[in-house]
DNA sequence: GATGGCCTACTCGGATAATGCATGTCCGAGTATCAGCGG
DNA sequence: CCGCTGATACTCGGACATGCATTATCCGAGTAGGCCATC
């Protein structure tokens, strides 16, 4: 229940990135010199998030790393799914079935369980997927542009009530 | 960003105990052979669930373990928190500080990102505390009965907002 | 027959290894630059 | 003087070790219950 250390980092060049405002790409031995990190790590990190497509490579002499896209379209979540994957909190192996094989209770308390934790991982995404890196390079945030307080989104909400209408159906 | 799988054998065994209504305590090797997992690694667990009050052993002969509390009181928080200590995702090493050495953005953008990981932990303790053991075992669920829907909840918006108001008055 | 003590078998409990994943490192593949050469 | 060609130095890229946390295991400490000797 802890993101990788890899997400901080991450999210560190990918603020240098966007303060640099020299359009020439960075080398990734300049950015680690500069954060103070492992220049051979960073640079494992730095294939991620070009995979992922959030900056881009540029190879060659005079070469480094550059933003692919505006730090507005750059989200929390996006940072956070480059460095491990979809998000999926809940590590399912089954195992709750089994502790329900008394049959008295059905499966209803696995489906419970499921959407519960299905319901984590939205809530999650959400809410990250709410935050810009551009909402960190704001020198002063107003409150209406704070990231992630629309609590009043149905999506998640709506997802479980359909959910659990099916299931009341049986 | 994962939960151990400690969490889904620590609530399968909640589960278990809450099920079997006899008032004698189970066993530990009955269990694990019941959940059909490693006695020992059970064990290990079992002892992290004494220790945060969820559950109470009884030593010597036809000893085991009992539920501490009724099903309504046990809350998802409670188990995951007993197995993994409390909830923090974020793992801040202050490199961010160092992503903005250069001054311009100050020492906000690392404020901001505080509170956006701050509110996240939140967010899940919130989450997990509204569903209980209970939730898992009633038959039908009702929809007014799912846990964790008050999106409307004001707390951890007060709370941003507060934070971020002291920011505001630099 | 009742009672006290002892012994045993069963329980939990904590110290001790093995595994898996994130972390960290190294060397190889590829390309833009630049110098030199020829036209 | 201009254009081509090759070497070169720099970049990224992926294969290879290391460390730590979770997972898994074993053996020891402690207790409730039963058995037996004694009163």
């Amino acid at each position: 229940m802890k993101l990788t250390s890899g997400v901080e980092q991450a999210t560190c060049i990918i603020v240098l990135l966007a303060t640099q405002d020299s359009r020439s790409p960075l080398a990734s031995d300049h950015i680690s010199a500069r954060l103070d990190v492992s220049p051979s790590y960073l640079k494992k990190i730095m294939r991620k998030l070009v995979v992922k497509g959030l900056v881009i490579s540029v190879p060659g002499n005079n070469g480094g790393f550059s933003l692919a896209k505006s730090p507005e379209q750059i989200t929390g979540l996006e940072i956070i799914e480059a460095m491990e994957g979809e998000i999926s909190i809940f590590s399912d192996n089954g195992l709750l079935t089994k502790a329900f094989e008394d049959g008295i209770h059905a499966s209803q308390g696995v489906e419970v369980l499921n959407n519960i934790f299905k319901g984590a991982n939205d809530v999650l995404k959400d809410y990250f997927s709410k935050f810009t890196v551009a909402d960190l390079l704001k020198k002063s945030m107003s409150l209406s542009e704070l990231p992630s307080l629309d609590w009043n989104n149905t999506s998640l909400k709506d997802f479980l009530k359909k959910e659990m209408k099916e299931n009341a159906d049986d």
